[in-house]
DNA sequence: TGACCCTCCCCTTAGGGGAGGGTC
DNA sequence: TGACCCTCCCCTTAGGGGAGGGTC
């Protein structure tokens, strides 16, 4: 009644190599269903081959293993699911990026010239409200999404002004080490009364210089070539986190609808 | 003139991080313009910032690093671009498979019925003319593709008549261990001249259990489990590797289009 | 003097490749 | 007796995360 499959039988039903079989025992994956103490044997039964079948598919989809172990334990389909979906999303979103990124190769090799302008520009100080976050090369871009949301969402909610666009601080750690605190910002003309995570700063004045991004977020290294390369020939690099601005363009509320200003601080 | 950026500086204008850097000069794909040999700082040149930028692309792609010191290094842009469009290719490859198993996970999640009929056959001996090779997972497709288009050009330019649909076999090792030596046959009436590697060999009868498998590649461990269940079930293993045979459906011409018949040996 | 930079050294994922030696 | 299976042990990719300590 309950046959049991040699660990060779298994493998050949499920298309899993004996390797991966006994490392998902270790990782707690798959136990086998009964080991012979004095042997060691594995013996599998004719049940996991449905399990390891699944296992399987969510591997060669590259679903992590703690994930993987999710799944199999999960107590109703939402769960199941929402893990499985949540990976496609993840998958789908660097599909995106890799076309960005084959773009950007390609103009980059048929020579597009780019000759990126770079002006300089005393900055005085500005009352703002910000949101603060530490990010790391992978999480910018969702962070820098709802820390914008939930500005605008207080902008109008308070009823005040806007001063001046959108902005946000990057440090140099965010550069070099990948990841840093951000600070995303909007000049507002008076300080509002503050919900969750807004503060209110006064940004000091400063000189910087400042180029143009238009295009994809992938291109955005050319401004700051350019813009280094300028502050860099005038010897008057300063200290200080670049900071972004982004001015709309057309949608107001798209928040992705907008060229990016690159802002490096000089002497 | 020569002027030389900091490795922070040269972070900053590139968006790869100091790690990175540092790795990039210890495998040899960046190498610092000058190196401060008693404080160890490393210093760039601003025109080392183009590759930079190229590197970081080529890594977005994931494409390895010793293939991106290829394409840095390459002599001419058909060497260069070779590199990418097989890597461009590796991925899009990838990319339908991962549709494939997605497609196939849906099927299995909304739990369709798979009710693979298992029959048992007696196998006379048969001569076939065969290409062997070692393969791995990966390879086994293309080098699958390239024996039976070698073996039925041989087949058309000798002559000689198939007497049965076209057949691989796979020894254990190649479940067990992902690897293994194949053996892709064409049974034939006689033996030609041979012809580079293919050989003629007189295959044994043997006795087998039968499923036939119709759809997607990933699908195909459903029929081995089916084959795999019944001869447990009967108790009547043999040992042996498994034979594939492929009936063509439609078009004989396109290797591809066929209905698989997993035989494995039974006593 | 801070911010910057350096050199180790350890760590991560998911198994694959052996070696050496029992087991069915 | 061959196949089969077991347990170590080492190895791979591309850096990231510190610690501890000089340098601009």
């Amino acid at each position: 009644m309950t046959e049991l499959l040699s660990i060779g039988d298994f493998s050949r039903m499920t298309f899993l190599t004996v390797k991966a079989l006994r490392h998902y025992q270790q990782v707690g994956l798959l136990e086998p269903a009964r080991t012979d103490p004095s042997s060691g044997y594995r013996y599998y039964r004719l049940e996991q081959v449905a399990d390891a079948r699944l296992i399987r598919r969510l591997r060669d989809l590259d679903l992590p293993v703690d994930d993987v172990r999710t799944v199999l334990s999960a107590p109703d389909d939402a769960t199941r699911n929402a893990v499985m979906v949540e990976h496609l999303d993840r998958m789908s979103k660097q599909l995106d990026q890799v076309q960005d990124t084959v773009d950007s190769l390609r103009r980059m090799l048929s020579g597009e010239g780019e000759e990126v302008a770079v002006t300089y520009r005393d900055e005085p100080a500005q009352l703002v409200i910000a949101i603060r976050g530490k990010v790391d090369g992978d999480s910018t871009v969702s962070w820098w999404i709802e820390a914008f949301t939930e500005l605008h969402r207080l902008l109008r909610t308070a009823g005040i002004t806007r001063t001046g666009p959108d902005g946000a601080e990057f440090p140099t750690e965010f550069f070099t080490d990948g990841a840093a605190e951000l600070v995303a910002f909007v000049p507002v003309d008076r300080v509002p009364s503050l919900a969750g995570r807004v503060e209110a700063v006064t940004r000091p004045a400063g000189r910087c210089a400042v180029a143009l991004h238009d295009g994809p977020m992938v291109d955005l290294d050319g401004a700051y070539s350019a813009v280094g390369r300028a502050v860099l020939d005038r010897a008057i690099a300063a200290d200080g986190p670049v900071t972004e601005r982004y001015l709309p363009t057309g949608d107001e509320d798209d928040l992705l609808a907008h060229t990016t200003e690159v802002c490096w601080p000089v002497s």
